[in-house]
DNA sequence: CTCCGTGCAAAAGGTTTGCACTGGT
DNA sequence: ACCAGTGCAAACCTTTTGCACGGAG
C-alpha cells in the first residue's frame, strides 16, 4: 500500500477519532465529504465538493456539504483557506507588504516587516508556476480576542461576522 | 505637514495621472472612494466604503462603490486581499503548508517548502497580536495563464471565475 | 457634443435558518 | 429511545447586469 493511501487512512481514522471524542456522530454523509476532501489536490468550493459526493450519496443536500464542513474546521480536520473571492476587502496599499489575521474573529490587518520582504523567492519551477511576489499571513490572535479564552474551541466562540 | 499627508497626497497624485493616461474621468465618486480606502487602516469591504461616503455624497449607490473598487484594481492603486470570506474554500491539508496564487485567474494549490516553513516567527508584538503560525502567499501566474499575453491588464483579461 | 460613469431595480449567485423527519449511538 | 444530523424550502446577503440619464473631457 502506497504512502498516499496510508496518510488517507490515518486522516480518516483521526475524524473519527475527534468525533468519538466530542460525542457527534460519524454519518455516511460526513465520511462521504471528508474523503472527498483527501482525495482533491486543490482547494474545492462548497458545490465542487457538493458535485464529488452527490453520485455517491443520492439525495444529499448542500446545506449538508456547508454544515459538515464547517463542522470539520471546527474539529480541526479541515481548513478554511484565505482567498480573493466574494466579500470582497480592499487596500489602499499597493506597496510590499504581509498581513497579520486573526483566526478567531477573522480581523485583517497589515504588517510591515522589512525582514520579512527580505525572504528569497523559492524556487517553484516544478510547479509550473511564475512567481512574481510574495505575502506573508501571520495567523494568530488579535488583542481583543486574546482577552476571552484562547483556548475556546468551537463552543463560546463568537459567530464569525467578519469584522 | 506630516509624512502620513504627503503620501496621502502622492497617492491621490498618482490616481489622477492614471486616469488621465487611461482617458477615464476622475468623479467625485472615484476621488471619494479612493479618499474613504486611504483613511482607514484596515482592510474595508465595499459596504464599509460606501457607509464611510455616503454622507459625503449623498445618493451614491453600492453599484458604484464595486464597479470603481474594481476599476482601482485594474489601475492598479488599489489591491483585492486574500480572505477567509463567503465563497469559502475548503483544505483537508492541516499541516502546515504555503500557497501559490495565480494574479490572473485566482487559482489557488498548495505548496510544500521546508526552507520557508524553517523561517522564524517575525517579531509582531508592537501589533499587540500574538502569532502562532504563518503561511506563504506565492503570487504569479500559473501554467495556463502563463500561455495567455501576460502583460495584458483589464482589457481581454476573462472574466474572473474563482477556479 | 460625445461617451462613459452613475443610479436604480431586478436578477443571479452563495449562504444561512426553521422545521419536520431520519438515522447513528 | 434519544438526540443530533439531514433535507427541503424560504430567507438573507453580496455581487452582477441592463437601461436611461447626467456630467466630465
Amino acid at each position: 500500500m502506497s504512502k498516499v493511501k496510508l496518510d488517507r487512512q490515518e486522516k480518516i481514522g483521526r475524524l473519527e477519532a475527534k468525533c468519538r471524542e466530542r460525542r457527534i456522530p460519524m454519518t455516511v454523509q460526513r465520511r462521504a465529504i471528508f474523503e472527498a476532501l483527501l482525495d482533491r489536490q486543490d482547494h474545492p468550493t462548497i458545490d465542487q465538493v457538493y458535485e464529488d459526493i452527490k453520485d455517491r450519496i443520492p439525495g444529499v443536500s448542500r446545506t449538508t456539504v456547508y454544515r459538515t464542513l464547517e463542522t470539520f474546521v471546527d474539529l480541526g480536520v479541515s481548513r478554511k483557506t484565505s482567498h480573493v473571492a466574494a466579500m470582497a476587502r480592499f487596500d489602499g496599499n499597493v506597496e510590499h507588504h504581509h498581513h497579520l489575521v486573526c483566526v478567531r474573529c477573522d480581523k485583517l490587518v497589515d504588517f510591515d516587516d522589512p525582514a520579512l520582504s527580505r525572504l528569497p523567492l523559492p524556487d517553484a519551477r516544478r510547479t509550473g508556476f511564475e512567481i512574481k511576489d510574495f505575502s506573508v499571513y501571520l495567523e494568530g490572535l488579535c488583542p481583543d480576542c486574546k482577552k476571552f479564552a484562547p483556548k475556546a474551541r468551537g463552543a463560546n466562540r463568537p459567530r464569525k461576522k467578519l469584522i
